[in-house]
DNA sequence: GGGTTGTTTTGAATAAATCAAAACACCGAG
DNA sequence: CTCGGTGTTTTGATTTATTCAAAACAACCC
């Protein structure tokens, strides 16, 4: 007899299912290796999973979150300056908040009221879909040490 | 005896000057090499300068390309997916329009009306200095090349 | 003009990511 | 349940953008 609770994996499984990707291990240890509001470079990503299935290889990491975020199960950003990083809340469109000076992120809900922000004040003829925000400034530890 | 109408070079020497940087060949090729709303990369610039100046390394680009954004006489973007690009427009925080297809990149002004776009809905406890906002959509050529 | 300091050259190294081919595993069909 | 096709992961090498370090050199203040 098998547990009818559904568990975490079993969620994540069928989120892959609906995505059209096949369920592996690999895929679900990634998804399993973010918590919400972190976000992780593919190195990071890599030790994480590496502790639960520790034959994975790096290029196997990078396969997978490209697999998720071009499913749009992982949203990936690239901050000036830093490698590109994974992040599981996807979906709605929020902005991020990078340190300068220690490189966290933090994520911020749109800006102004209005649909996401999208209002160049010329589109140059370009069809747009996307507007992406970041703010720089220093974080509340890296004003502290000065 | 020398001319006293000020040349291009003049003017670039002054703003390097001004930025308590010498005045060196490879600096004023560099600052030559940009045409108003053009973004290059380190690689485009080399090109440019090696015409001028055939015995400049790549090397001393990226050097060339650092102490010129450091002063801010360069402003630094590094789209996602793309490499760091430079402009010469410096000093506003205007914005930029990047097309997903060929990667090109235009100029836009600030957004909404209010001092640059600078609202998100919290700040988390940093000290913000700068906005960024990039839109992604296709250009006019891409659109019509399907 | 000469010395100091900052810049460029020369040469090597690194980090992040991608490519390619072979081994492998998921999962639908039977 | 097993087989087979397709998609995934592994293994290993490669690329691209960039940085580091030391030596040669050039700008510019006195």
């Amino acid at each position: 007899m098998t547990s009818s609770i559904p568990t975490v994996r079993d969620e994540a499984s069928a989120r892959l299912r609906a995505a059209g990707l096949k369920v592996t291990e690999p895929r679900l240890a990634v998804l399993d290796a973010f918590a919400p509001g972190e976000h992780l470079g593919a190195d990071d990503v890599f030790r994480r999973v590496s502790r639960s299935l520790p034959t994975t290889s790096p290029q196997a990491i990078y396969g997978v979150l490209g697999a998720l975020s071009g499913a749009e199960l992982l949203r990936r950003i690239e901050p000036a300056g830093s490698p590109a990083l994974y992040e599981i809340r996807v979906g709605d469109n929020h902005h991020h908040l990078v340190c300068s000076s220690c490189g966290k992120v933090t994520d911020v809900d749109c800006v102004v009221g209005e649909p996401p922000c999208l209002a160049p004040s010329a589109t140059n003829g370009y069809v747009l879909h996307t507007a992406e925000v970041t703010f720089w400034g220093q974080c509340p530890e890296c004003q502290a040490a000065g």
